[in-house]
RNA sequence: CGGGGCGUAGCGCAGCCCGGUAGCGCGCCUGCUUUGGGAGCAGGAUGUCGGAGGUUCAAAUCCUCUCGCCCCGACCA
């Protein structure tokens, strides 16, 4: 393709708008443009890149068994009402009616759809499994999109969707996934690490994350320094204490602690470890008050919290409800005299002995506090996130953390969909049996975009060869009848040999040209000039370590054939 | 939804406090020169100052409302 015949437009300065730096390369390397907030128009550039993309998916999707398809962006409220999410949902779901009234929504997934189309089409075990996917524009009204095409309101997902006789097949289909994400994501030549990820109240079955480790993700994970477990951190669950603290317990003594209202305060004021204290926090459940005991140093879970209650609704209790409860302002909770509220605990806090605690009383805790004496805990659970430096609860080395993109996602649903919605079908024996289902999602905008924020430099982007908008940028940088002969000879030379090949044809000079092209990142850059060729040559230059090679034009092609996979 | 910030030329920004001719850099157009890492000179075009009301002789600037966007948080997967 010639620059001249598409629209490049490249940026020389950064737009306020973006944070991130695959963002910012995308927009200056005019990829992409915003139509509103986490909406985007892909432009030829960033298109060519999404395609790359699809179509490795596509390729491993089908090398896996599962049959492509596209089901329609609308659909119907009846399908979403029939399994609860109409209302489940929230705002996040786009709602609309048509010109009779009739209420739709725009598809933020479709597991709703696709199990329709199970259950009416599929009445044998004979026919199955099976695993149907699409790649289709989703729309989420997100609450809050940011970073470009990391996290859009609509954007491009393949999502897969299994249908199996029972649980030990449905483990294979979800297997099956499993290693064709691992495939997908090492061709797109990404970093990443499978996770065990949170199921949610679904509980019970398998899900796993696939993360692109980068700083920027918005997700952290924990994983074994010298192992193989590697978790969400949400997930990630937390070993109690070996060894109990041997310290002999010291009577229980009232302290006046001035404004102390955060841990942070307190440690500091008292001149002791975060580790020392237990800090109590009050959570409402919708209908009750829970107090939740957790180390000073160590970060409460709320969705270990939430498990563990067996709720949906948990949030901190509001100030007024804190006060009410301890006779306290916020700040000042503590576990001792605490009446009429369920008290539990982090195992960790079993360990302790000698503890700082809040007093229910303002601007005063009490030191030397010991469960065993001075409080009751109704029960010692994991309800705390690990952090770095907690042994691997494989034990298999000590826990690190790191931020990850979650690019994929599968997902053994189970019957929760074929339940309610009645996608059966029979069994050897005649039986109606429920489908047994998996779901697995790949964010396709995403992952390019994570390409971009493990493969750039100063100058602009670096993009894996399987994934470039294209492979070789030829860059004629003279206006002289030979430079043209030549730059012509090796475009079509090039490209009859498969290679995509972008020709800056523009009238610009080589700094312009230069500077566009290591934005823009293809693989390899060919510089054609009246200097090299005076002397028979022309460079290549690969974009990943600035390496200029001068060869003679009649080498070029075989040579970048042959480091192509490289 | 709570907190903070920003809307001025295609892009990046100044001007606003203290009301009075709308500016700078880059980009764009024309010409000449230049031509291997974002050229030089000369000339030129481009703005409902996000929108609507109000105050005032006079509003980009002050006031009220509104819309959009960004950041932090809550929320969601």
């Amino acid at each position: 393709m010639r620059t001249s015949q598409l629209l490049i437009p490249t940026l020389r300065e950064a737009p306020g708008e973006a944070e991130t730096v695959s963002h910012t390369l995308m927009l200056r390397a005019g990829l992409i443009r915003k139509v509103a907030a986490g909406i985007y128009t892909y432009l030829p550039l960033g298109l060519r890149v999404i395609r790359k993309v699809e179509q490795i998916i596509r390729e491993e999707m089908n090398r896996a068994g599962a049959q492509e398809l596209l089901m329609p962006i609308a659909s119907p409220a009846e399908l979403w009402q029939e399994t609860g999410r109409w209302n489940f949902y929230g705002k996040e779901l786009v709602r609309f009616k048509d010109r009779h009234e009739r209420e739709f929504c725009l598809g933020p997934t479709h597991e709703e759809v696709i199990t329709d189309l199970f259950r009416r089409e599929v009445r044998s075990y004979r026919q199955m499994p099976l695993n149907f996917y699409q790649i289709q524009t989703k729309f989420r009204d997100e609450i809050r999109p940011r970073f470009g095409l990391m996290r859009g309101r609509e954007f491009i997902m393949k999502d897969a969707y299994s249908f199996d006789q029972d649980e030990t097949s449905a483990r294979v289909s979800y297997q099956k996934m499993y290693d064709a994400y691992h495939r997908i994501f090492t061709r797109c030549g990404l970093t990443f690490r499978a996770v065990e990820a949170d199921t949610g109240l679904i509980g019970g079955s398998s899900s796993h994350e696939f993360m692109v480790l980068a700083d920027t993700g918005e997700n952290t994970i924990v994983y074994s320094d010298t192992g193989t477990y590697a978790a969400n951190i949400e997930q990630a669950e937390v070993l109690p204490p070996p060894d109990m603290d041997t310290e002999v317990a010291r009577p229980l003594c009232p302290v006046h602690t001035p404004h102390c209202r955060t841990v942070d305060d307190v440690t500091k004021f008292l001149n002791v470890s975060p580790a020392h204290l237990v800090k109590t926090l009050l959570y409402s459940t919708g209908t009750d008050t829970i107090a939740v005991l957790i180390r000073g140093d160590h970060e409460a879970n709320e969705v270990k919290i939430q498990r563990f209650l067996r709720v949906t609704d948990l949030a901190l209790a509001d100030p007024a409800v804190v006060e009410r409860v301890t006779g306290a302002p916020v700040g000042f909770a503590g576990p001792i005299g605490l009446q009429h509220v369920r008290i539990i605990a982090d195992h960790a806090v079993k360990a302790l002995r000698n503890v700082i605690v809040g007093a229910n009383q303002r601007d005063t805790h009490y030191v030397d506090a010991n469960w065993d004496r001075d409080f009751q805990v109704e029960q010692f659970a994991d309800l705390r996130s690990a952090c770095a430096g907690d042994p691997s609860p494989k034990k298999d080395g000590t826990l690190k953390t790191t931020k990850g993109i979650e690019v994929g996602h599968v997902f053994m649903l189970g019957t929760k969909y074929s339940e309610a919605m009645k996608a059966s079908f029979l069994d050897l024996h005649g039986n109606e049996c429920l489908a047994v289902m998996g779901c697995y999602g790949i964010g396709v905008g995403r992952t390019a975009a994570s390409a971009i924020e493990q493969n750039h430099d100063a100058k602009g982007i670096i993009w894996p060869y399987p994934i470039a908008p294209f492979h070789v940028h030829l860059l004629p940088l003279t206006q002289s009848a030979h430079t043209a002969t030549i730059t012509a000879q090796l475009y079509d030379e090039l490209q009859a040999a498969g290679l995509e090949v972008l020709w800056d044809d523009r009238d610009e000079r080589a700094g312009v040209k230069f500077n566009d092209a290591d934005l823009i990142g293809a693989p390899f850059q060919i510089v054609v000039g009246d200097k090299g060729l005076a002397e028979g040559v022309v460079e290549v230059k690969t974009r990943k370590d600035g390496v200029k090679l001068k060869l003679p034009p009649a080498h070029v092609t075989a040579h970048l054939l042959q480091r192509r996979t490289s």
